[in-house]
DNA sequence: GTAAGTGCAAACGGTTTGCAGCCTC
DNA sequence: GAGGCTGCAAACCGTTTGCACTTAC
């Protein structure tokens, strides 16, 4: 099954954007664009880092990737579902888990009400670290 | 030059150090360095953009200033209470509004458990309109 | 007097863009 | 055949840094 084809207006089919496609179809954590050049070069597709770029830039307008601004400026990338959703991410591996939870997104309509804001809306990130990489909780310990 | 400097402890009074602390300290919104650098030399202030990144640096660092992180990938400093909290940004003014409730840091830390994830922390910044930038409802319409 | 603080400008790192040629449709 | 897509490299933009000078203490 592909990656939704989601061939909206015009958009072509070239080798470099298929195989963009293919591999952020199979990651689980967020990608730098520098990253992502850097694997599909390293498994032999050419792609430059330019189209990288301008290919997920592409991807993130049309929904169907997450970007996550990093705190050192650097944005990554994930492939999201579209609906409204947050991201529980590992702090050491970087996986990272869709989390939906409708009872966040009452709570801050109702913050940005009893504050006087209309229009609420909201970016949510977890942060932890998750079963894989937590030290297996040995017996002995 | 450690930890534990906090304001005006072992650091040196000067005439910019002066001016960008009892700017900020005014300010209801988010600024970039850049804005403070501008907004401050408007004011006749003499102060280089390399010290202000230095300052909010220093500031952001010793927990008297909060970044917050744009999707451009610019930074932008408001005075923080230090206590762990979120943001309610006014998306016509940028007007910051400093929130806390503990019902969804409970959340989240349930959330993540849920999840196998361990050492849960979150970040969450919720959007509006303020009150102040809202068209006033005219009860004709 | 001395070391922290500052200004300047060059360097930096991630990202964007102009342009010529390629390739999909 | 036409126009979207790509690669290259230079440009961009916010931020950092080396160095010499200034200044608070």
């Amino acid at each position: 099954m592909e990656a939704g084809t989601t061939s909206a207006g015009g958009e072509r089919q070239t080798e470099q954007r298929r195989a963009l496609l293919a591999f952020l179809a199979r990651a689980d954590r967020c990608l730098s664009a520098q990253e992502i050049h850097a694997e599909l070069h390293r498994r032999g597709s050419a792609i430059s880092l330019a189209t990288v770029y301008r290919t997920v830039a592409r991807l993130a307008r049309s929904g169907m990737l997450d970007v996550l601004m990093h705190n050192d400026g650097e944005a990554t990338y994930i492939q999201g579902s579209g609906r409204h959703h947050h991201h529980l991410v590992c702090r050491s591996c970087g996986r990272v888990v869709e989390i939906s939870e409708p009872t966040v997104d009452s709570w801050t309509r109702e913050i940005a009400r009893k504050y006087g804001f209309s229009d609420a809306s909201h970016e949510l990130t977890v942060y932890g670290v998750c079963g894989a990489c937590r030290p297996s909780p040995t017996p002995d310990a």
